[in-house]
DNA sequence: AATGAATGAGATTTCATTCAT
DNA sequence: CATGAATGAAATCTCATTCAT
């Protein structure tokens, strides 16, 4: 049975309970009872630790999109002084999270979920503006303001079908990763991959 | 109100209805009375039309994935002696699918529901595996197996990716469907756009 | 298709269906549109016969308990002058009754029903009188009155238990037979069976 | 109103009031809604205690059947050296069963409903022919198979419709008793009471 | 802090009945 | 006379949330 335990480590734990249902089952057909059995703990705990189902999703929509901002920023900052170098980690994390297949099931969920709540939806728009901002001010070259914009938000999305791609058929992922990279390159103009 | 119908009339009317209220709240937070309500019939008669909620959302996945299907076979068909108008038809009618918004808001659903279930999943997987097959005969090139497989899978999440794109950011449709369009030329290796 | 047909007829061919069904599923499981089904025509016309579902019921139930009455009835009367063989013809034809397992089943569900239902149940009460009356005036020796109401309704109980048993294992028909007409005789006192 | 109860009360407590409510209306007439008002408790919390409306009538009907085995087994274990003896308390017994008008009215829609159900059916079948063989080791006499068989069932229906009578009029209840105990021991054939 | 029994609103599904054709 | 599409009230069942212990 499950001992008292510190506040952030129970927290933890059901979120990544949470995590495991969502992904199994997704955010609407899992219940807070596959959840506290998932955790291992009662029912009424996970109240004591979010006020509602909602603020589970919620919480974990966030953090996702916050481990993608911050593996752009990480990448970047790495770095600061190697525009080339930047791109080379930039594209190797984005990389490593769309070959996450966990990270796959939940963002689709994410992503459907964001597309219709209007305040999820104010949300990751707000955390993707801050993300192609670092990436415009590093690989912006001299495109005008919507070419620029679009490019990114492209090469953004580049990441997202190969993680769904991967998802789907992880056998030939070293091929589609190779392809991926050298399209990505294609698109921020930087020089194609040699291969 | 609502007078007799012919039953195709109706089940259609059924389907359209559930399409836009999924589109806006989803599969399961949708409920039999809101696509009563929105198709303008009884709860009853949903059952007349579909044995379950679950049997509505499988033909809906199902249709969208014979579209997709058909779209592909069409723009080959269309040009069966001339390459180059073959693919000019092909993108030029996925980029069609993929500037719809609403069909991307459901695609969202779709992807997440076939990831998940396990008979959607195979069912997804095959008519995959024959858009792909179709598009490999008309353009599998000289590469081997493996890399043909995967450029074309790429080529179909590049259109994903498009599809997202346009539904997070309609504005610059035009720059996201260039820039996708010579992507898929590169990928698909038939000499890149001039531009 | 069913065509046009003389109201009795229709009438009979709907009983007969509702009969089957309420053998097969019980009164309260089978639908109108089960009984329409069965007897081949849509369930509006089951509406031009009868007002509703429980008048159907109603009618199997009052029909059933007259088909009790007159059985009793014929055998007495086709024996006026011979008490013997009017005996022999009530047990005779009683036990016919008793052994049609079809009659059985609805007879379990008339039972639960009239049991429960007060209306019904001043019905059955009323016909059962009689039918013990018709019997009392024949049978009744010196008992009195008291002992020769039970004793009556213990015979009627006991083509009850023959009926339920031959439900339940046809296949030794012909030794409860026996048994149950000896019992029978000696309630009513009238020599026991020679065998 | 209604406080935290021991898991084994609160279920006692629901399948008495389902066997109220069962009773007054039939199985199938019957709502989860009745059966959790006779309670008082909440429809959700039938749910806790019994999957489903199905289980409730099963778990009712087996416990009818169990009572009917240990009613039999009770008076024959109570005398193992007393043959006549234990055919008094048999008698007795069974009789007790067969006054309880409760216990008749559940016992019309529990036989219904096993000689509708395949399952049900078989697990009627199965505690009947345990009894019969409980009754055969004691009774049995000389008689071949078939004919004990036979006669030990027909002695149970007797009670079934002792029951029956003693539900429709309660009044003459002692001659109706003595009268099948007369019928039940010449079946039996040990003896006719003296009366 | 932790439990899980209990609640009740709301979801899915069924079905007797109606009525336009 | 006959059909069966359509209705909607009511049934079964689920599940987020509460609260006594």
């Amino acid at each position: 049975m499950s001992r008292v335990q510190a506040p952030a480590v129970r927290r933890a734990q059901i979120v990544e309970a949470a995590k495991r249902r969502f992904r199994e089952a997704g955010f609407h057909t899992t219940t807070m009872t596959d959840i506290a059995a998932q955790a291992g703990v009662s029912v009424g705990l996970l109240y004591r630790y979010f006020p509602s189902k909602d603020d589970i999703i919620r919480d974990i929509i966030e953090a996702d999109l916050q481990v993608q901002l911050q593996t752009i920023e990480g990448a970047l900052d790495a770095h600061p002084d190697d525009q080339a170098a930047a791109l080379d980690a930039l594209i190797a994390d984005l990389t490593k999270l769309a070959a996450d297949r966990d990270r796959t099931l939940l963002m689709l969920e994410i992503a459907a979920e964001t597309a219709r709540s209007p305040t999820l939806g104010k949300l990751a728009f707000g955390i993707e503006r801050r993300a192609k901002g670092l990436i415009a001010a590093r690989f912006g070259g001299a495109w005008p303001e919507e070419e620029r914009e679009t490019r990114i938000r492209l090469m953004m999305n580049m990441f997202t079908a190969l993680g769904l791609d991967v998802y789907r058929d992880p056998s030939n992922m070293d091929v589609a990763v190779r392809l991926t990279t050298q399209a990505v390159r294609r698109v921020l103009d930087l020089g194609a991959d040699p291969t």
